[in-house]
RNA sequence: UGGCCUAUGGUGUAAUUGGUAACACAGCUGAUUUUGGUUCAGUCGUUCAAGGUUCGAGUCCUUGUAGGCCAACCA
């Protein structure tokens, strides 16, 4: 077999080409930095399957690190959930660190920045830095503060750790250069004061470090080689610099920063704020809410690790802005689901059958495939009877030849059971039907072997047996939103296109033995979708998420 | 009156670094099928524009055009 040649993506290639100019393989580390203020989707799965799957092709560690500099936002739930969502992924990080962890180094560095001249105690409102800021195509003023001596920028930065003073009363800044064209570059704030206590560092701490101070010195620290974020960052990269270039030591690692275009998923939104806001204005039941693109959501949606993780692959990483069909993410779930999920009858939408020439009161077992992927098939006993559901959607009074299920007069294949043809209906004073009688060939059995049964008919049905199913409540998820951009449109809220079908609950009925199914597992109701059982769920009451139907091209070809 | 980034089929991503533009999804045909599933075969369709360098340009140069990002004591 010929070695499939892999292409690279520009990150690999820079790692290639850093590594043709010397550097040491065994250096090579990377790191997945996320803020614990929310939950992570499908966006920072593309993120970890970067990271640490260059990691995996590298040999190289891959710490997990949480960029906790902003008490006011963090909370140590979203600590646990990142950490169950990366390991549920199925990665495992070398280190588990926090920024947290390195708020006295940060600070010995502070001291060291204001005694070279580098940095300085500003006492000004936040309006007027910000006034004096500029604009992006005017340059800005310097701080009246900004040539304190050292000695006052020391005393005024201690007492500010030593919580002497209020909140946003002062603030620590670099000193670089107010008429630079990257506004990230105009004295950028290094410290501010926050009286919050922190999830980790509790009250320890009364001035916490900005991003663009933390970030970089944390890769330093942690001796990251390739420290990979996405393209807003992009301008941050020359003040990240500027911070290593301060503390740097020449035997040690500089981490490098680049930049990738993150994910955008048709369909749906990926911003932790606009995942918020369905979550607070309870669009969604929660963060795992099946429709929510988290990876709790879709974990609980019926996902696999798997099938994330080959979207990731197939997806790629790039730099140009995208918008990602979700129907690829579908794809992805079908083709793992496929090879994996046990096949079982399930009717969403029962129509009663009555087989008027089957004997009153037998009940008989038919023998059916779990799964005809499977290497070595397996099977189980079904219960037969002498009434049955089937989806009402398969029966027509009338039908052309291209509707190849129970019309009156025609003949289906029982799935794993008989030949049936359908008689007569019987219904109600609107007209609705509320059985149909059909009669059955005896001798068509699934599987006996006799001529009968190996009649071809064009039709295949799903069905359950009457006094042997079971009730569930079945949740059928759809998209989210009617819009491929939800949040493209300048002038409406995104809120506007919400999906009102995103969520339909029917009662539907099971064979018997899926009552014992456990909460996470993951089955194809024949010719239906892909299920799996929700949390909710119990013996008593099962409750079954959709996670995706199977390819339709019958609605296709209804639909003309 | 700025700076940075990006432009390849409908979508996403590649192209051995200047040498036949390909892979996946989506679409469309057909075959197989006790799931209108799966599988298999086939098919449609691509380098933002204009110049330039070169035997040869998606790739290099110039000039445009379009889109994104940058003025939080957020990350």
């Amino acid at each position: 077999m010929a070695e499939e040649v892999k292409s690279l993506n520009f990150i690999e290639h820079i790692i290639e080409e850093d590594l043709r100019n010397g550097f040491d393989q065994n250096s090579l580390r990377f790191r997945f930095p996320p803020e614990p203020n929310g939950y992570l989707h499908i966006g920072h799965a593309s993120s970890i399957c970067l990271n640490f799957g260059l990691g995996l092709e590298y040999n190289a560690p891959v710490n997990l690190r949480f960029d906790d500099t902003n008490p006011a936002k963090e909370e140590q739930e979203f600590v646990d959930a990142i950490k169950k969502d990366v390991s549920w992924l199925g990665f495992e990080w070398d280190k588990e660190c926090y920024a947290s962890d390195y708020f006295q180094q940060l600070y010995d560095w502070a001291v060291y920045l204001i005694q070279s001249g580098k940095a300085y105690v500003d006492s000004q409102t936040s309006e007027e830095m910000a006034a004096q800021k500029g604009t992006p195509t005017r340059p800005g003023t310097d701080s009246p503060y900004r040539n304190r001596s050292v000695e006052e920028n020391l005393d005024l930065f201690e007492r500010m750790k030593k919580g002497e003073f209020e909140s946003g009363s002062h603030v620590l800044r670099a000193k670089i250069d107010m008429n630079s064209s990257n506004m990230l570059m105009r004295d950028p704030v290094m410290y501010r004061i926050l009286h919050k206590s922190h999830h980790r560092t509790g009250d320890t701490w009364c001035i916490y470090p900005m991003y663009d101070w933390t970030h970089g010195e944390s890769d330093y620290i942690e001796q990251i080689s390739h420290s990979l974020c996405t393209l807003e960052f992009a301008m941050h990269r020359e003040l990240y610099e500027w911070f290593l270039e301060q503390v740097y030591d020449t035997s040690q690692v500089k981490p490098k920063q680049r930049e990738f275009a993150r994910r955008n998923l048709s369909h749906t939104v990926v911003s932790k704020r606009k995942l918020l806001r369905l979550v607070q204005e309870k669009v969604v039941t929660g963060w795992d809410d099946p429709r929510m693109p988290t990876i709790s959501g879709l974990r609980r949606r019926g996902y696999t690790p798997e099938s994330i993780r080959k979207f990731a692959d197939t997806i790629g990483i790039a730099k140009r802005e995208n918008l990602i069909d979700v129907s690829l993410l579908e794809f992805c779930a079908r083709e793992d689901l496929n090879k994996t999920a046990p096949r079982v009858m399930a009717v969403l939408d029962p129509l009663k059958i009555v087989i008027t020439n089957y004997p009153e009161g037998k009940t008989e077992y038919v023998t059916a495939e779990n799964n005809p992927e499977e290497e070595n098939v397996t099977y189980r006993e079904l219960p037969f009877s002498k009434e049955l559901y089937i989806e009402r959607e398969d029966f027509k009074e009338e039908a052309n030849r291209k509707f190849f299920r129970l019309k009156l007069g025609g003949e289906v294949r029982l799935k794993n059971a008989y030949i049936i043809k359908a008689e007569n209906v019987i219904k109600d004073a609107d007209g609705t039907i509320l059985e149909v009688h059909c009669t059955y060939d005896e001798l068509s059995k699934s599987g006996s072997g006799t001529p009968e049964s190996m009649r071809k008919v064009k039709g295949t049905l799903h069905w359950v047996s009457i006094p042997h199913a079971k009730k569930a409540e079945i949740r059928v998820y759809d998209r989210l939103f009617t819009e491929a951009e939800p949040d493209g449109h300048e002038d409406k809220d995104f809120l506007e296109f919400i999906n009102p079908d995103s969520l339909s609950i029917v009662e539907g009925y099971i064979e018997p033995g899926l009552v014992e199914a456990a909460a996470g597992e993951r089955f194809q109701f024949q010719r239906i979708g892909y299920f799996c059982v929700d949390p909710d769920s119990s013996k008593e009451n099962p409750v079954f998420n959709k996670t995706v139907g199977l390819r339709d091209s019958w609605a296709k070809i209804a639909e003309k």
